[in-house]
RNA sequence: GUGGGUGUAGCUCAGUUGGUUAGAGCGCCGGAUUGUGGAUCCGGAGGUCGCGGGUUCGAAACCCGUCAUCCACCCCA
């Protein structure tokens, strides 16, 4: 038999009614928020990824589906969604637009990593970037939209966490003060964090592990080396937040994996998910667009992750079910199963939800069918009622039968469900 | 890449200290008199016990390997 690949699913179709709640909740927001639909490719040139996300991240070092085209040239699955949406930002001179460009997107990513909870290869993301809008108000509105999407979905136990990178400019006064505070606690670190140390000391900040946050606790903060500038401004992203209501908690400790962001970066938790509990994250990467060769152009954004939010939401399934807008039709007989087809037919056409079961051949199995479809109505077409031009219409709640005649079917059939 | 758990019917799982035709519930198909669903009753189909070796008179069970899957580390949405 040949199977799926690993860490890639089927959404079978008891979940994709959930699925596109979730879908449709998020698009709704995003254009209210005044953000567009861009569609990007799956795959891209490898630089593209390797450039932006960064080089020595552990998504382009180890997480890439990277292969080679057919006369060489290296591509990459996207592992993420900005990238490309950057890069189509800068192809087509979007910045010659009327600015900001407001867009979002939604589809699958891939990345190589080992499955589990909430982690897969094939995964969802819906994201939206804001290009062109250096003010802090901008930083909010995409907070909003990121928090009203989780709040309409009612997804439980959510926190929302936002903290100030600075520029790039103050990330270099501060990385050697807290390099230096690391080095005189290395051996209060974990394996991991003493490498880190060196490679990424940022990172050690975000460090799970108690001991490292234990000696951590009293490391200078970043905070305390921020520019000036970038002080008033993440004040006003905290000043916007407050004023709409968005709930937050400031958090020192908070960086993110990817290389482009500066500023205001802010995720999503919620305690209802596991190991993998970030259910969205994002933030400002004013730098991004230049690095791709485009104009300088400030940006923010952010990133769901779909499966995850679907594993909230499959607690409070509100899945419906299409029965009750359904007639099943039931001809049987030589003349009643022909008369039947072309009454399925006629109601479709009619924009009535309308099925059958070819294989049931005797009146008690196409009644046992209909009845578990869920369906509302059954159309009783036999032999009988074949000849006479007729068919009974049986209401499959209140067994309630009446004849209607084939001839006006559809006319006779469509208000039953006209909403009461 | 590292660690741990689990692999028996479509699904959820039993299966005694190794013992002969491997079970249940749900689901599926059919029947309970001739053209009326759900309940009940009856019957039926469906399994290389993940795969490959080994131990044994005998393995679903014990041992080794392997694969898959889940969870965790790591990382991230």
């Amino acid at each position: 038999m040949i199977k799926g690949i690993k860490g890639v699913k089927d959404i079978l179709p008891e979940e994709t009614p959930r699925w596109r709640l979730i879908e449709e909740t998020a698009r709704q927001w995003a254009v209210r928020y005044g953000f567009q639909e861009i569609r990007v490719p799956i795959f891209e040139v490898t630089t593209l990824f390797a450039r932006s996300i960064g080089a020595s991240t552990d998504i382009v070092e180890k997480e890439m589906y990277t292969f080679q085209d057919r006369d060489g040239t290296s591509l990459t699955l996207r592992p993420e969604g900005t990238a490309g949406t950057v890069r189509a930002f800068i192809e087509h001179n979007r910045n010659a637009d009327p600015l900001p460009q407001k867009y979002f997107y939604m589809g699958p990513m891939f990345r190589h990593e080992r499955p589990q909870a909430g982690r897969l290869r094939q995964f969802h993301q819906f994201g939206v970037e804001s290009l062109g809008t250096s003010d802090p108000r901008a930083d909010v509105e995409v907070i909003a939209l990121l928090w009203r999407v989780l709040m309409d979905l009612k997804l439980p136990a959510l926190t929302l966490e936002i903290n100030n990178l600075g520029y790039t400019a103050d990330r270099e006064v501060y990385r050697p003060v807290l390099v230096a505070y690391l080095t005189q606690h290395v051996e209060a670190l974990c394996g991991n964090c003493r490498r880190r140390v060196e490679t990424n000391p940022l990172r050690v900040l975000d460090c799970k592990v108690p001991e490292c946050r234990a000696a951590t606790e009293a490391a200078p903060r970043l905070a305390d080396s921020l520019s000036e500038q970038a002080r008033s401004y993440f004040a006003g992203v905290v000043a916007g937040l407050d004023s709409i209501g968005i709930p937050y908690r400031l958090n020192h400790r908070l960086v993110r994996g990817l290389d482009y962001y500066c500023l205001t970066t802010f995720e999503v938790t919620s305690t209802s998910l596991g190991a993998q509990n970030a259910v969205g994250a994002g933030g400002r990467y004013d730098a991004l667009v230049e690095t791709l060769g485009g104009p300088s152009t400030p940006a923010v954004g952010f990133a769901l992750g779909l499966e995850r939010m679907a594993m909230m939401l499959s607690e409070t399934a509100p899945v419906a079910s299409p029965g009750s807008t359904t007639v099943y039709i039931a001809g049987f007989g030589s003349l009643g199963s022909a008369t039947g087809l072309s009454a399925l037919e006629e109601l479709r056409l009619a924009g009535i939800r309308a099925v059958s079961d070819f294989r049931s051949g005797t009146l008690k199995s196409h009644l046992r069918q209909a009845d578990r479809l869920g369906s509302r109505f059954t159309l009783i077409i036999g032999d009988d009622e074949a000849t006479k031009g007729t068919a009974i219409l049986r209401d499959m709640n209140t067994k309630a039968q009446q004849d209607v005649s084939l001839t006006s079917l559809s006319r006779d059939i469509s208000p039953l469900f006209r909403a009461p």
